[in-house]
RNA sequence: GGUCCCAUCGUCUAGCGGUUAGGACACCGGCCUUUCACGUCGGUAACAGGGGUUCAAGUCCCCUUGGGAUCACCA
């Protein structure tokens, strides 16, 4: 009875962006921390632009982050007949009332009035009508209180309070017999009985009039916590001009879910000097109290770098799952070649991203790669073939062909020869990778192994010859 | 324009009357080093402005300025 009960209740006209996803991520966190319930709800009551395509990407979207709901998804195209009955309850009680006016003439009295200086809202024509106009089209209003004032505690931004004179009554139901937003989600909220209402701030403006939807209806209303928006690095609205806003189309840039929450969470949270959060941690330590009331712009190097963070500390095992699709887009068959976990191992702590990964993994996997030409400029040389040949005899008598050992090797090869790392670790890279970036090489021959690092230097020691 | 909201380094933020205003990203140096990274040490950088209240204001109040949201038979 006293649990929590929250939602995320997107409508279906698009992916699920960061903004959408943030929000849903507060009211997930909020549910598990208070041991609630996370219902989500989808809003397509707007048909003409609801698609199922959208519902199918934010599902995707929310799962792909790991919120789970536990109620739903609820659509509400299917409860058109429970708002009806709401609608006819105002009615009956005269709280509602039906308006003739069409929309034409509204909007002709709405520029007339901005025209004249004065507030563009309904000017109540229809309000004390007492006789109904058989056969004519009308929408129902809302018959709104205009004295007083309406009042709530926001979570996040505190006490908020609106003169009611300033709100007029506004249309619960469509002359096609339709209903509105803002009186779909109040008989949602209220029979679906959540207590805390977490929602983008651009809602505030509404509140009040749904709480006065509340009362009429003689609904408890909820609490509610309006989250600011997320911006762009020129401070306007994030939008497709600041890059990818669709959550997965990060996953698709190589981003990991746990580093998209951490960073989502933390943009408007904070919890002392913490950054980097777990999501048991985060479960047991997020609260809408500490959400920060500003809008916050979102900053795609630091996403990056908590990326890096999980790739550098995540599991081998699941990265070289993850790693599959990028090794394939790049027409590499990850199936054949080294150990993929091995390789992964060499590049988690140089590998901001999954795409970053794969482009570092690539030479394992293509024996006839073509050598960076500055750098064969610059390493292979005449001079370094009789090295090379030293150095896989050298190699050959190894008996274990493991890092440390291939290491030792190349320090005694150097004493050996009286060279420095230098003359030799280069070479030995351009001949195995193809260029001078790469993991360390002890660990590249490591994963290669014997066969495959004498197959690629005497490929080298040819190409020089020529 | 009305209403509502917001304001600490470039960015995310800590701060909840007394601080050398802290951390993180980014950036710039040093160190480490076979490359790239990682790691490590250090550095540049902020309380929008003006009035109050107070012994004392980044912290409380007011105004100004600057941003933003919203004013539909969209959600």
């Amino acid at each position: 009875m006293s649990e929590v009960r929250l939602r995320f209740a997107p409508s279906p006209t698009g992916y699920l962006h960061i903004g959408g996803a943030r929000t849903a991520l507060f009211n997930w966190l909020l549910s598990r921390k208070e041991k609630g319930t996370f219902i989500l709800r989808i809003e397509d009551t707007d048909v003409a632009r609801s698609t199922q395509e959208s519902v199918d990407a934010i599902l995707e979207g929310m799962t792909w982050l790991g919120l789970d709901w536990d109620e739903g998804p609820f659509y509400q195209s299917e409860s058109f007949p429970l708002y009806k009955e709401f609608v006819q309850k105002l009615l009956n009680e005269g709280k509602a009332y039906k308006c003739y006016c069409t929309p034409e003439e509204l909007e002709a009295k709405r520029e007339l009035a901005m025209r004249e200086g004065r507030k563009p809202k309904y000017d109540g024509t229809c309000r004390n009508r007492t006789e109904d106009i058989p056969g004519k089209p009308f929408a129902v209003r809302f018959r709104a209180p205009q004295t007083g004032e309406t009042a709530f505690h926001d979570l996040i931004k505190g006490p908020i309070s609106f003169a009611n004179e300033e709100l007029d009554d506004l249309i619960i139901q469509r002359s096609d017999g339709t209903p509105t937003y803002n009186f779909t989600v109040v008989i949602d909220d209220a029979t679906m009985g959540i207590t805390t209402v977490i929602r983008g701030d651009d809602h505030v403006n509404n509140t009040p009039r749904q709480i006065m939807l509340y009362e009429a209806l003689g609904y408890p209303v909820p609490k509610f916590a309006h989250v600011p928006m997320i911006l762009g690095a020129d401070k306007t609205r994030l939008s497709k001009r600041h890059g990818a806003t669709s959550v997965m189309a990060y996953r698709d840039m190589g981003f990991l879910p746990e580093a998209m929450v951490n960073y989502l969470v933390r943009l408007g949270w904070s919890h002392g000097d913490d950054e980097i959060f777990s999501r048991e941690e985060l479960i047991e330590k997020f609260s809408i109290e500490a959400v920060g009331r500003s809008a916050g712009v979102f900053n795609p190097d630091k996403l990056l770098w908590l990326n890096h963070h999980y790739i550098m500390n995540g599991d081998p095992q699941r990265l070289a799952e993850l790693l599959v699709p990028f090794l394939q887009e790049r027409g590499i068959d990850p199936g054949k070649g080294p150990d993929r976990v091995a390789a992964v191992k060499t590049l988690q702590e140089r590998s901001k991203t999954m795409v970053e990964m794969a482009d570092g993994a690539a030479f394992y996997y293509r024996s006839e790669f073509a050598y960076d030409e500055e750098a064969a400029a610059k390493f292979l040389k005449p001079e370094v073939v009789p090295l090379y040949k030293a150095l896989l005899a050298k190699l050959d008598g190894l008996p274990d062909f493991g890092h440390d050992a291939i290491e030792a090797a190349f320090k005694e090869f150097c004493a050996e020869q009286g060279i420095k790392m230098g003359q030799i670790g280069p070479p030995v890279r351009v001949a195995l990778c193809g260029g001078t970036t790469s993991p360390s090489i002890y660990e590249v021959l490591e994963v290669l192994g014997r066969d495959e690092t004498r197959r690629r230097i005497e490929r080298t020691i040819a190409f020089v010859a020529k």
